[in-house]
DNA sequence: CGTCTATTTGAATGTACTCAAAAGCGGTGG
DNA sequence: CCACCGCTTTTGAGTACATTCAAATAGACG
């Protein structure tokens, strides 16, 4: 495992040159993890940026019913993690965990503040990346708002075909933000219509 | 109006000198609008990044049964607009209109780029802008899912005290997800158990 | 004061949840 | 290779949270 095609991420975004992209190699630190593994335990102060390089994260909070909800998945090129645990230094609320044996590379909090200060195209990457984020949350938002459940498992679907086969469907219907039983009575109900 | 209070607002996250201050104040271009008024609309591609500088807007996605639904609120000091469309270059599928007499600043699309461009700090400022956001949208979105009705109501009047006076109750009903009838019999529980 | 819109109220309805149990499915060991 | 175990998914009945629709009341503004 090494750091390529994360770099080939960035480019897609900024230009680096070769010294960038040695520092960059030289601060990231590569983690293998298993199925079931956690990356980041909510109630610890989270360290590191996670990127996911292969395999399938989810990141969820637990409610005061003991109830997870799913964040969000991240799946090869997707970055993940609690970003305001990290950089206010709070105790996280989200547990970060792998669907399936993953590669991920982490990306220490001082590591990013220092390549962030040192080549300032970085920053660009980061307010892009973070913008990006920013409208599908809030697209996300608005859509658990205007649509029914049904609509928006199967816009679940069209956007995220790649997840079907790391996601367990009871993780997606916590991220849809319902039951998984009533997942799976609108499931019959798509099959049954055509 | 001035771009005083916005330059303040930046000063907060990153340091200006003064030749900084000056190309600021130059390319933002003051606006007043009217209680009502629209500032963005739907359909149209989005040519300005805005900041309030006083009153308080309202963005808002019209869905296929035209129903509103309320995206964001923003107050002085805030930014708002549609992100997505500006920035892709896309008709916008949201409205901004005021919800009192406001003040407000447009950034154009071209004069963010040279701003960005030529003062790399200003990457940080709007990649802390954006990271903050992000962290309150993901927040937003498991509140959703985690909590219901009724206490998604109490955390917006603790996070959010200042807007009671300028958004009607119906407008805090969608963007809490829920119809304003639903709203109001959540209102008189409240009173009626304290 | 009158008009317009926002808010409240109530009854009927529907979407989604809870609980309990059965069925399916993958891995492991005999 | 089959039997068993644990976990996921499905099913069904009963329930609750939230919506719809219609109408009354309250508030804001000219």
């Amino acid at each position: 495992m090494n750091t390529a095609s994360f770099i080939t991420n960035i480019k897609k975004t900024v230009n680096l040159n070769e010294e960038e992209e040695k520092f960059i190699q030289s601060i990231f630190v590569p983690l293998r993890v298993k199925q079931g593994e956690f990356v980041e335990r909510s109630g610890e102060i989270t360290r590191y940026f996670i990127h996911v390089q292969s395999g399938c994260l989810m990141t969820y909070f637990t409610d005061k019913d003991a109830l997870d909800h799913v964040a969000q998945f991240a799946t090869a090129g997707w970055w993940t993690g609690d970003l305001h645990s990290i950089t206010k230094g709070v105790p996280s609320i989200y547990s970060t965990r792998a669907l399936a044996d993953s590669e991920v590379l982490l990306l220490p909090k001082n590591s990013q503040e220092e390549l962030l200060t040192k080549y300032p195209q970085m920053e660009r990457y980061f307010r892009i990346l973070y913008q990006n984020a920013l409208v599908t949350h809030l697209h996300r938002i608005i859509q658990g708002h205007a649509e029914a459940a049904d609509e928006r498992y199967i816009s679940f679907r069209e956007k995220y075909p790649s997840l079907e086969q790391y996601v367990p469907l009871k993780y997606i219907a916590s991220y849809l933000g319902i039951t998984p039983e009533f997942l799976s009575k609108i499931r019959r109900r798509l099959m049954e219509n055509r």
